[in-house]
DNA sequence: TGATTTATATACCGGACGGTACTAATATTA
DNA sequence: TAATATTAGTACCGTCCGGTATATAAATCA
């Protein structure tokens, strides 16, 4: 009988931080600060981890920064795909794509930090190709995730519009690049909400 | 007859520098590395001014970011101003301040840098009190720019729609700020235009 | 127990950071 | 021309930057 990888202990010292939980760490210290603007004694800080073992662990800034920057994208994927339901309403399944944003983008212990893409690799994309091409891919996945429902609506006639699907997608997208922002710049989330609602009933023809 | 004073020069060594100039070349600056990623240096080498005089004239980093900021600002709001019509068709004003954006957002250099706001502003706004307060405020002017203009075409009886004034005004806003995102990610203009054609045809219920 | 392995912790590296004292240069004024 | 005023230019300040060499601690394996 093979025993469970997961017990056996491996050979060394065992690591006093938790890989999953530092990366969560660091999010938070690169969300707050940005990627400039975060130093490395704010990761140590944030992670609880020495230099060493952060190196050891993620490589050196940059490399920590991709991989939390990739981990972000990912999440947000999941996020959207869990909300943008096929099954609900197109302005139902709208109404709970910008509710999940919402509530990612007010959370955080510093006040409201928007997305962490537009708040952190934005920013370093006019001269960072590697960021820019991240930050990009982000915008452009989230506009795919987005036509495919768009599309979906129209093609079960719950939606006529003279605005192709992809169009739609990228104005949906807008309505939370601007939740974001406006949650990053502190509006109320009451704010947020009404312009999320008068976005889903432009979007969804309902005006 | 009084001599005019700008033809009078003052008691000492005159300035080797424009201040115009130099401030113009700082925002620049700014806008491509963002306010933690220029350093003292970038701004030296970019206005061609030893940081004394750099001091001497604008005092330190972060009031000469404050200045450029505030001057962005009025730069944006004067051509938003312009741009927005009150004869025009509000389809065809919208446009106008949407081509206008395009124009500012794809400048630049190095590439393509966006809102100025949104590229450098957004990232400090989490810890720095001051600039975002600079940053909500101008997001605020230009949902009271946008929605003076709704509005007036609501009077007018040049629009009918079940959305108030305040709110398509900042989904309006949502657009632009989508369009300055995805410029700094490096979308064409083609998609840029497309994107803003699409939300001024559902702002205006063209669609 | 002793060797080996892996991680932690300290202390340090050269360089870049934001910022400034000091000197030299260039103008006006008397 | 001498005195004064304002700027430019050089050189430097202490600190923090990202990154690493070295030593020590804590586990497994034989």
């Amino acid at each position: 009988m093979v025993q469970k990888k997961s017990v056996r202990r491996p050979r060394g010292r065992p690591r006093a931080y938790d890989p999953d939980q530092a990366l969560a760490q660091a999010t938070a210290a690169f969300w707050d600060a940005g990627y400039s603007g975060a130093s490395l004694e704010d990761l140590t800080a944030a992670t609880g981890m020495n230099k060493p073992s952060l190196y050891g662990a993620f490589g050196n800034k940059h490399a920590l920064y991709m991989t939390v920057l990739e981990q972000y994208r990912a999440m947000g994927r999941e996020a959207m795909r869990e909300a943008l339901s096929y099954e609900l309403p197109l302005a139902d399944a709208l109404r709970r794509v910008y509710a999940r944003a919402i509530e990612i983008y007010t959370a955080g212990g510093r006040g409201a930090r928007g997305c962490f893409l537009i708040g952190t690799a934005a920013t370093e994309s006019v001269l960072d190709p590697k960021i820019r091409r991240v930050f990009a891919d982000g915008l452009h996945e989230l506009d795919a995730q987005l036509e495919a429902r768009f599309t979906h609506a129209m093609e079960r006639g719950e939606l006529q519009s003279g605005i192709g699907a992809g169009d739609l997608a990228r104005v949906a997208c807008g309505i939370m690049n601007s939740l974001a922002l406006r949650a990053r710049a502190g509006d109320s989330r009451r704010v947020l909400e009404a312009t999320a609602e008068a976005g889903v009933r432009l979007l969804c023809s309902l005006g």
